[in-house]
DNA sequence: TTGAAAGCGTTACCAA
DNA sequence: TTGGTAACGCTTTCAA
């Protein structure tokens, strides 16, 4: 009779059709919820929605998908998917919009290589995504590939500036403007040190001190030290401990990353100074780098959950074409009390 | 004449072969490299490879899974992408091994829930993957949902007891042996302090114990004193602080993961003992959090990289049927030292 | 209110 | 050596 199962066993649309005596046509208008605009009998409908069900029928989407050529699915295109736990959180929070739109991730990682991402790129469009995301573990420059016409692109975390597609970019500039409403908040006026230095491979995130001195002028604030030094706990380590070896007295640290504020930490605790009680810090980035440290690290976060999500919503609206720079907003520490809270002044200490 | 171009604008094989003047079946099988089984006049090839080529022709996977019901697509539920660093490395070498084998991997999140996991298995299922892995962040024992007859399943970091699929497992006893035999390379043969409670969420990683003893008594060795605690940097730090405040003096701490060993490092710093001088440190895990210390952590590494790129491996193999646990091995730091080279002993310092 | 048939781009059987 | 034709499972136009 009905022809029952195919080459994988599992039952088809035909089966559904077959069992509750109707077509294949009426059949999937109703498995679709397309009952409306087809004018179908409510009894049909029964009888099929029943026969899908004991059947345990499910569509078969790469059929679905070469009929209708859209997968619901989004290639994503990482340099490091294990980087660091940040381009992790970018992935988290695509998937959890890729979701919420009934579509999937497909995940791809580079090695920050030029033809891995090449061949990645065409093997996503070759799989017919229905858009592309590009990831950077860090906030950078960067030049997409050839191939992509006809195919939506967003780039995450990353800019190509010679190319037409959206981007979700960290406001870094906002940032340290947070940073300094903070420090101004807290009365942290003066003996303001910066570690860190400006022009870094982090190229994008450079403007965090732009924001920060901007912000803090508009309050007659100055920084009282820079310590330029690329962004990592060694480094910064030595600069600080070197500054402080020759006599100088921080009031509060801004650090430009987490790795930096730990690297000023150690610092800090060979003198000792204290933190909070002495010296505050904030930083940037609101790694879970800062949730291990004591006292745990304020520090302006970077919102890659946020950003991940952010760029599946404009990727999957056709009429989105908007880059988009969001808010870092400040995770609380507890590396930061104001002035007159300080329980430890007056140690022994001199240059 | 030829139509050229689809819907989509992109070149098909039936575009490819009337270029070239032969029919779809003769293109597919030259741009398959199946030209041998089918003995094509080396002619006719040049003449499809260069259509092909001209026309930049890419072939649609979509209608080929289709047509031969093999995506070419893995799976991967894991709990949480974002969760720790973990599962990330996981996925880096599960991606890894699988463009090794021309496959690429397709994720879900899970965030725990089961509902979600079993609509995902779903989703997966219905987009015909060829294999779906499980993965868990933490090691330990799953319950896999229904509806996976026919699929290929490995788990990875967890183990379903009562399905048939096979698991990839750290040796996390043998684990234990490894850091045992440190300690006696080291001659670290007394004042061994253990901190970590051996019953644990961790569930099956709480043989680190059985290993480190059974290793340790092989040589004679004894634990000096256990530390009940969760794995974690707050109670830990507790729990030693508490120890040392009533006297205790340890040679060498080993710590049940990287988190207890942070809380230990500030638990000894505030007596303080020196590490590695006065006191060695071994942990397990290996994570990023160790190379963030100072001294860096020696720990015993969980091979997550290698674990998702086994998996893959035994996910691909229709022979492999096996599960497998992979070895942990030393992750060196500088927070051991053998005890003749302590630098700093005979600080002041009572109980 | 329903169904026949064409078609998505490929592969593979069988005949020529 | 090659090509016609059916089939994979589904959607959609058009006619009934």
């Amino acid at each position: 009779m009905s022809r029952t199962g195919t080459r994988s066993g599992k039952p088809t649309l035909t089966d559904v059709a077959a069992r509750a005596g109707v077509s294949a046509t009426t059949a999937s208008y109703i498995l679709n919820g397309r009952t409306l605009e087809m004018r179908i009998s409510s009894d049909t409908e029964e009888r099929v929605q029943l026969a899908a069900q004991e059947l345990g029928y499910r569509p078969n989407r790469t059929a679905q998908s070469l009929r209708t050529a859209s997968t619901r699915i989004i290639g994503v295109v990482t340099d490091y998917v294990a980087g660091g736990m940040f381009s992790a959180r970018i992935l988290a929070g695509a998937n959890a919009a890729a979701r919420q739109q009934d579509h999937v991730l497909m995940i791809g990682e580079t090695d920050g290589d030029t033809r891995t991402t090449t061949e990645l790129v065409h093997e996503f469009v070759d799989r017919q995504v229905d858009g592309l995301l590009f990831v950077a573990r860090t906030t950078s420059s960067i030049r997409l590939p050839q191939g992509l016409a006809g195919t939506r692109v967003v780039t995450v975390n990353c800019i190509d500036t010679s190319s037409p597609y959206p981007s979700v970019l960290p406001d870094d500039r906002g940032g340290g403007r947070r940073a300094a409403e903070a420090l101004i908040g807290a009365g942290l006026t003066d003996g303001i040190v910066v570690v860190g230095e400006d022009t870094t491979t982090e190229a994008l995130a450079g403007v965090r001190v732009d924001g920060l001195v901007e912000r803090l002028a508009e309050d007659g604030v100055r920084v009282a030290a820079r310590l330029e030094c690329p962004w990592n706990l060694d480094d910064a380590y030595g600069a600080l401990a070197g500054w402080l070896d020759r006599g100088g007295r921080p009031r509060a640290v801004v650090c430009l990353n987490d790795r930096v504020a730990w690297g000023v930490y150690h610092a800090l605790a060979d003198v000792p100074l204290a933190v909070p009680g002495e010296v505050s810090v904030i930083s940037f980035d609101g790694s879970e780098l800062g949730r291990w440290m004591r006292p745990t690290l304020a520090s302006v976060a970077l919102p890659f959950f946020e950003m991940g999500q952010e760029a599946v919503r404009i990727l999957l609206d056709p009429a989105e074409k908007e880059s988009v720079v969001m808010d870092m907003p400040l995770l609380p520490g507890d590396s930061m009390a104001a002035p007159f809270a300080a329980p430890l002044s007056g140690v022994e200490r001199e240059g």
